[in-house]
RNA sequence: GCGCCACUAGCUCAAUUGGCAGAGCAACUGACUCUUAAUCAGUAGGUUCGGGGUUCGAUUCCCUGGUGGCGUACCA
């Protein structure tokens, strides 16, 4: 295997098992790269290869845009992309030239443009080259509109052919090289301009609402505020052990105990864990806090916020997903965690004692683990009997006390917290609570959970002494909710796969000795 | 993690019960002055993901490793 053309997916496994016989190949680059080489070496004579800067009067949807003029007035454009297919017919060559809005056909005369400045264009310009073109506009015999091409200015030369144009290329090709995936798909380079707008319009939500927008970091001698499992690094002047953060929250309640009385990130947070259609081990985060708010008031601004994205984004106020069909205009259902489950069990689990929930559990199919506390059993029943079925947006409210460490108790009901959770589509999307401020109940939180850490539990919180301290100076009634924006996303794109609405999804390396780099 | 399925030319895919590894696009040579998956004639391109095994013979069957897709577990 040489380094000119290096396969994408799989196949480059082949090239860790290069040995000696095949080293003399190395320096011989793949034919469809020789010929390009060739080519470029051919064209150098002729033009600058790579110049330094090409001045646009349209890109393509502003030349249709003004078509009826520029067809009229028999003004100039001057046009910039890349060149995506080329069909000659002998003395003239229709060229498609592609910029990030769209396509724009180019058409090259041997008449117009002389016999040595046409052969460029016939035989060394490339499908895969920049490439700008100036001329008048015109329609062709079909109608569609064409620049008539009476110069060009050579911008960059591709030594790589593109890909086949008629196929989609395979997740897995377009997540390996987005740059293929986003040259060779509309589609897709909409896809990710609109979660750009999507996450604009998320800021532009919090700046009606008048939030803080912060940065906290990222490395952290403590990691907290989620139940998972940390990336762990090294700092080497320090000579001290950082985690990379799992969630926002610690940081984020500092601040309204600093008196930023409305704050929110919007951040990667990082999770060793799994890796699935859902979940990149890398992800982006938004959370906000505001103080003197509870749940309930959380509730609305999240509702408020789903709301605007699904009106601005969605066909009015409705969605897509799959086979799925989401309204957002009425207000969203709200239940409560243990009557749901008492609607689908027949029971008031509240009463059973903790051998008869997992009975229950094990009735319904549950495999128990060994330390799985009362209320994750509880969680595991709703997440079986109840989330498959939450399709239209749905808050889940009041959970169960133990997998909740950093949520206040709820002001009437024994056992629960004030939170709630945000269904749509199957999806969890959001989690919210009223946040615990009491630093004599987080510190006795904390400790519970310290019992789980020494028990073998590698996702409880550890204990954060510097957070205690500066709840003990004071927090402020506070409202916190969180939401996963790749899974916010997807559901706005209509994506099944996470790894297409994150333009480089972590992905597993192709050899071993890549791994290693 | 676990289970099922897949991996063949640069890309997307074929190949009958185990019997000469093929097509389209891309590339190369040539023809063609309004094409649009341009067309036509020709050429070249392969360690069938790696390693091992069964067999006269393996893309095909078995074992093993890798990567991916889907499902499942943990989670957002």
């Amino acid at each position: 295997m040489n380094r000119y053309l290096k396969p994408t997916g799989r196949r480059a496994v082949a090239s860790t098992e290069n040995t000696e016989n095949q080293e003399n190949q190395q320096d011989s680059p793949h034919r469809l790269i020789e010929s390009r080489l060739e080519k470029m070496e051919e064209l150098g004579k002729s033009v600058e290869l790579y110049p330094y800067s090409f001045d646009r009067t349209h890109t393509s949807v502003q030349a249709r845009e003004a078509e009826k003029e520029l067809l009229e007035s028999e003004a100039k454009v001057r046009f910039p992309g890349r060149i995506m297919t080329k069909r000659g017919t002998g003395k003239t060559i229709f060229v498609p030239i592609s910029d990030e809005w769209g396509t724009l056909q180019a058409y090259f005369r041997k008449d117009d443009l002389g016999v040595e400045r046409f052969d460029l264009i016939k035989r060394l310009i490339d499908i895969g080259d920049w490439i700008g073109v100036e001329g008048k506009l015109f329609l062709t015999r079909t109608g569609e509109l064409t620049v008539h091409v009476e110069n060009f200015t050579f911008l960059s030369k591709a030594i790589r052919p593109l890909p086949e144009k008629f196929h989609d290329m395979s997740l897995e090709n377009k997540s390996r090289n987005r740059h293929l995936d986003l040259a060779m798909n509309v589609e897709s380079r909409e896809r990710f301009k609109k979660r750009s707008a999507m996450v604009s319009a998320i800021r532009a939500f919090y700046a009606e609402e008048e939030f803080l927008e912060v940065e906290t970091p990222v490395l952290q001698p403590l990691y907290g505020g989620a139940t998972a499992r940390p990336f762990k690094t090294h700092h080497n002047a320090l000579d001290m052990t950082l985690y990379m953060r799992i969630a926002d929250e610690l940081y984020l309640k500092r601040l309204i105990v600093g008196g930023l009385e409305r704050v929110y990130e919007i951040a990667k947070d990082f999770r060793n864990e799994g890796m699935d259609r859902t979940h990149n081990p890398e992800f982006t985060m938004l959370e906000c806090y505001a103080a003197y708010w509870d749940y309930e008031d959380m509730m609305n601004h999240t509702e408020r916020l789903i709301r605007k994205l699904a009106t601005q984004f969605g066909d009015e106020g409705k969605l897509t997903y799959g086979e799925l069909e989401m309204d957002f205009n009425q207000p969203f259902a709200r239940i409560r965690f243990m009557d749901a489950l008492q609607e689908k069990t027949g029971q008031d689990l509240m009463k059973l004692d903790d051998s008869q929930v997992a009975d229950l559990a094990k009735n319904k199919g549950i495999t128990l683990k060994k330390g799985m506390g009362r209320d994750k059993i509880l969680d595991e029943l709703f997440s079986e009997l109840v989330e498959p079925e939450l399709i239209q947006p749905t808050f889940v409210m009041d959970h169960p006390k133990e997998l909740s460490p950093l949520a206040k108790s709820h002001r009437t009901a024994e056992g629960l917290v004030e939170r709630f959770e945000l269904f749509v589509a199957g999806f969890e999307l959001a989690n919210s609570f009223s946040e615990l401020n009491d630093p004599r109940e987080q510190r006795r939180r904390f400790l519970a959970q310290k019992a789980l850490i020494d028990a073998g539990d590698d996702e409880a919180q550890p204990i954060d002494e510097d957070f205690l301290q500066a709840m003990e100076q004071g927090m402020p009634p506070t409202g916190g909710m969180g939401m996963g924006i790749d899974r916010l996303i997807m559901l706005l794109t209509d994506s099944n796969n996470i790894r297409d609405v994150l333009l480089f999804p972590h992905m597993r390396p192709l050899s071993p000795q890549e791994a290693q780099k």
